[in-house]
Parts: structure tokens; sequence; C-alpha cells
DNA sequence: GCCAACGTTGGC
DNA sequence: GCCAACGTTGGC
């Protein structure tokens, strides 16, 4: 079992719209470390959603639901993405603000490379998010 | 709206 | 292969 962190802008993809379609695709990452990051996603995997640029903040769990294939919004060929399904919404979202001020999540790649819109997280990263979570 | 970080492109 | 120019992302 492996835990991720991937980011979406809710003005083009909430955590909400994934909740209204149930699976949705996760399309358009153009960069090869996210890239490598999609193509190590297991059936299962859990990863945090997180909106940026409007809220900036963690709001929901969501469980990979198909392995890395075919971007069907590439026509080149050469990008993969997963599909993902919602788990549970976060009973209150973990901000940005939050998260750097915590120590037990100063490590996390997210922080340390602001721009990787999908990126690893430890279980304990995870977990003590959905912690927070519940504060 | 600004700016830092960083990936990509293209000239040499 | 290097590096300057440029574009994009994302936080503030």
């Amino acid at each position: 079992m492996n835990y991720w962190l991937m980011k979406s802008e809710p003005d083009v993809f909430s955590y909400d719209d994934l909740v209204a379609k149930g699976k949705a695709e996760w399309d358009g990452v153009r960069n090869h470390a996210a890239q490598g990051h999609m193509r190590a996603m297991r059936k299962g995997d859990l990863a945090i959603f997180y909106h940026s640029n409007i809220g900036v903040e963690a709001v929901g769990i969501m469980t990979i639901a198909e392995e890395a294939a075919p971007d069907s919004t590439d026509e080149t060929g050469k990008w993969i993405a997963v599909h993902v399904a919602p788990k549970e919404k976060l009973a209150k979202p973990v901000t940005l603000k939050t998260i750097k001020a915590d120590p037990a999540l100063a490590d996390m790649v997210m922080i340390r490379q602001s721009r990787l819109s999908v990126s690893p997280l430890t279980k304990a990263q995870f977990d003590h998010i959905v912690s927070l979570s519940r504060q």
C-alpha cells in the first residue's frame, strides 16, 4: 500500500466533481516526475486530493481505481493517466498553512517541490493529515 | 497581479 | 552539451 498526494485546481476539477462522477481519469499530467509517480501507483493505493490555487488545502481521500494506462487526452501516445475514485471527504480541510506549520509534515515532497502535481506521501504523513482533518 | 521555482526550447 | 530565454505552476 502506497500513499500519494494529487493536486487539482477546483475550478477545473474539484473533489465534489469527483464525488459526482464516481470515478475519473486523472488526465493532463505533463511532467515526467509526476508521471513516474503515477506509473508506480497500484490499485487500492490511497491519495489525498488537494485543491491548488483556490482553497489551497487538502479536501478528501481517494483510491486508485485503475493503474496507469494511456492518457485519453494525449494524442502523442507518450503520457499515461490513472483512474481515481472518491473514498472519504475530510471532515475539515487541512490548509497548506497548517501543513507548513507542522514539523511532522516538513519533509513532504509537495512542500519541498511545490510545483509537482503528483507526489508521494509516507504512511505517517498520510495518517497525520487525516488526523489533522478530525481536529 | 506579482514573483519564485522549475521545466522546456532553441541557438550555438 | 551548455545556457539564455521563455512559459507554466502555484502561493501569496
